[in-house]
DNA sequence: CGCGACGTTGATTTGCCTCAACGATTGTGG
DNA sequence: CCACAATCGTTGAGGCAAATCAACGTCGCG
């Protein structure tokens, strides 16, 4: 169960626990083994839980009316995903959150959400705290669409995510910067032949 | 001082409070009167407040590398906006927040807040649902600016804002809507044209 | 009244997309 | 273990949505 450990882990890094409100969480959640192109959410279906990546790659993902797609988020170990439009306010979701290699997850019920807030104020605050970090994140990503031009936001998201642009395929990197592929594959070659 | 009611309804929409609490709630805060054109966060500036309009007009923004303004937030009655990055990070501000008209805000300063989220778990409870609701509604956005086209954008958000479109100068709405003026200008006749 | 801020309109340009064809790499079944 | 298909990335030609540039109308305000 050395899964608990990273899960807790991130749990700590904003929140004091004593080591029962530690086992009390990790009785809650469930250790789930997923492989590459696998599902953990899709359209229609209400996301019924909050997942944190142990290992593994995942891309939530819109398909539009021309049937492009559009990512609105990467995952890897160690961060959260969800539909959480669909999870907060418990209805169907719009995207898909799809596994890109086999990986592990810890999905949290909303209704064990729920409770862990409603008994335990530490937990209030947890997630206050993550939900304002994704917000500023957000916030960020939304004046770099505004204010840069599709070369500049890959520069930006190579420097800021490295790991993430060798885990994740091209075509998923170009929709979630806004990009065809074809333009993304032109700008990485123009990167290479200047690189001295 | 019945400024105080709206601000104290806003968080009974989420939370329930005793009488006791709303006044300690209201005894933390101040009502601030603002004239068009002032600025209530500069960048460089830490933003000591997280700010609550009774009401006036609000625009929220960043100035690009080559001078252009990029609008990220606005805000009209019974809206709440700051530079949340700088405030929650308590990190100096990258934004301007600029009144559009004479109004009236409540400002609850940053160590008020933290005050109230450790002595009242209920006050932790209402920022983490507001802070969701504000990343949910980002996340919308983003969806917007990545799979539709300047038109559909600006259809979506007459749509959704109708007040707002009156209400700010069309600089700041082609700002918010990641367009120029000029376009901005063009598919509002296009419209007016349409219409029967 | 006159100036500056705001919005409009048309001409021109451009960043990025679309389409199409073609390598490269991966995965799968025989 | 190979053959073949499917998936993924590359490259070039052409096109379009939206930006930029420039000039002008209009309104509110000092």
């Amino acid at each position: 169960m050395q899964e608990f450990q990273f899960f807790v882990n991130y749990f700590k890094r904003y929140i004091d626990l004593t080591q029962e409100e530690e086992d009390y969480l990790c009785s809650l959640v469930k250790v789930v083994k997923v492989k590459k192109r696998q599902y953990i959410v899709q359209p229609d279906f209400v996301c019924k839980y909050r997942t944190y990546v142990v290992s593994g790659t995942f891309r939530a993902y819109l398909i539009g009316n021309e049937g492009q797609d559009h990512t609105i988020a990467f995952a890897i170990d160690d961060w959260w995903i969800s539909d959480y439009n669909s999870y907060i306010f418990q209805q169907p979701a719009t995207l898909f959150v799809e596994s890109l290699e086999d990986g592990v997850i810890i999905q949290l019920d909303y209704n064990a959400e729920q409770l862990l807030k409603e008994t335990n104020p530490k937990f209030e605050k947890f997630f206050r705290i993550i939900t304002e970090r994704s917000f500023a994140f957000l916030q960020k990503r939304m004046l770099s669409a505004l204010s840069k031009t599709a070369e500049e936001r890959y520069e930006e998201f190579v420097e800021k995510y490295p790991k993430v642009v060798q885990r994740v395929p091209q075509y998923a990197l170009a929709s979630y910067l806004g990009m065809s592929t074809e333009f993304l594959s032109k700008i990485r070659n123009k990167r290479i032949s200047k690189k001295s």
